[in-house]
DNA sequence: GCCTCTGAGTACGTTTTCGCACTAAATTCA
DNA sequence: TGAATTTAGTGCGAAAACGTACTCAGAGGC
């Protein structure tokens, strides 16, 4: 099975795939940023005055507690964007969200943002539709946390990091991974053994290098495979006013053919 | 620490909240319906066809696998509705949605909603802004899960479901409070035990009762509270248009002088 | 090259929860 | 009233994950 969000890691799938109007009405405003490590794209309780849309790399939204306890609630790559409690009229959110994966995007005012959502409904639409398909994320994290073992929840995460980033190897620590998935460091490294004895990865330094994805879906279990289904079908890959046979995702094509460095804005 | 989510058990907060103008628009579309338990309100992977908005009694929203693995990923009674892709533009949802504590409340047709949604953004964005407490809700549910002891999240849990009902009583098995949580059923009754010797609920066959309400928001430690906070910011539980200070809920008033028949539509 | 720092590997007793199974009590139904 | 069913209580070994702490190795700086 290849990768299951991939389409072109390099630009903004929501951005792609929203009608060609709508694209029209929001490029004008987009401008292209670098997005290093450990970016702050959201803070808990603030405004929001930035959204973010990636093109490639990967950020996290955690959520925590006074008492420090802290987990990933939510992840987006080129398919997504962050400050989706703009599209919600929310203003801010109680979470914080950050770059995982360094990588590059494209950035809008939060107010044009608002504006241009209530200019056009199936622009609105879009990026509710959007939402939606990251709160079916959240939901299956919530359904993993408490009913899969570590080893099919590491699956799973490298999995959907997997899906957003180009290529096979995946740049983190067991340190970071530990904060994602809510468990000890110490269980990273074995969780990350074992997969490794099963020959699913490879790990190295601050590295992990995906070998069988197959095989990580298998060991997933179904943990993995609802939530992208739900994104392709509210938002698919195909860009709606081009040949569709051309460009379809159907889940056939490699990880390997797919990079592509083109960015809007 | 009087109830969180409480002003009037019986009557819809959504709909008690929303401007007077868009309320006279949805009233006419609403039948009242009684609510049995277990009651199916949303079916997996189906077209939302009714959306429901509670006065009383509490339902539920649980993700599952395959495998048949399932848990809870939000709770609404009162202070919100099902239905929420509608809302949200995706029509349905990869979960199932029941009455888990019976109750009454108003229906409308899906396809009417759409409708009033499109023409009132007023009311989109008091929906939308439900959706993103809810969100928070499912968030937090997945940070306990991942994070909190069967003893904390089963306090948490009580007291969720204490907020959306009258009086202190909750009717429930423990086999039912164990799909909720995630747990085993035997799980449960050992933490009831724990939480029965601190003296902070009384267990009988079918039936919890909440004993010390305060002692069980210390004991779930802060995985309760944020959603509560969060749907107070977005939603509240004022008339907008009538004199804040009568009215107003600001977590002094007891849950025993709430009662409150009226019913809407 | 050596030192320092960061990240990973490992160990071990402990806690939490599980899976399973059996018993007991309350409720319902015939 | 007695049988059947549902719900709750209990026990026990096993699995999973935890907290903590110490060692080891690669990478970068001086």
């Amino acid at each position: 099975m290849a990768k299951g969000l991939s389409r072109l890691v390099g630009q903004n799938n929501l951005i792609f795939t929203m009608s060609s109007a709508d694209r029209g009405l929001i490029v004008p405003h987009l401008k292209p940023v670098k997005l290093a490590k450990g970016k702050v794209l959201e803070e808990p309780n603030k405004p929001i005055s930035l959204v973010y849309f990636l093109n490639s790399g990967v950020g996290s939204t955690v959520a925590f507690s006074k008492n420090g306890r802290r987990i990933e609630v939510g992840l987006f790559g080129h398919e997504g964007m962050s400050g989706t409690a703009i599209v919600m009229q929310g203003g801010h959110t109680s979470h914080e969200t950050f770059m995982q994966i360094p990588g590059e995007g494209v950035v809008i005012e939060a107010d044009r943002l608002r504006v241009l959502i209530e200019q056009s409904s199936s622009l609105q639409r879009h990026l509710l539709r959007y939402v939606q398909a990251l709160m079916t994320q959240t939901s299956q994290t919530a359904l993993s946390n408490g009913q899969f073992r570590l080893e099919e929840r590491l699956a799973r995460w490298l999995l959907m990091c997997h899906d957003r980033t180009n290529g096979d190897e995946i740049k983190l620590t067991h340190d970071f991974l530990s904060v994602m998935l809510g468990v000890r460091r110490a269980g990273v490294t074995v969780g990350t053994h074992m997969l490794e004895g099963k020959g699913l990865i490879r790990a190295n330094r601050g590295q992990i290098i995906i070998l069988d994805r197959d095989g990580l879906e298998h060991e997933a279990q179904d943990s993995y495979g609802i939530p992208e289904a739900e994104y392709a079908r509210l938002i698919g890959f195909d860009a709606p006013e081009l040949d569709r046979g051309a460009l379809s995702f159907s889940g056939r094509a490699s990880s390997r053919v797919l990079r592509d460095g083109e960015k809007l804005g």
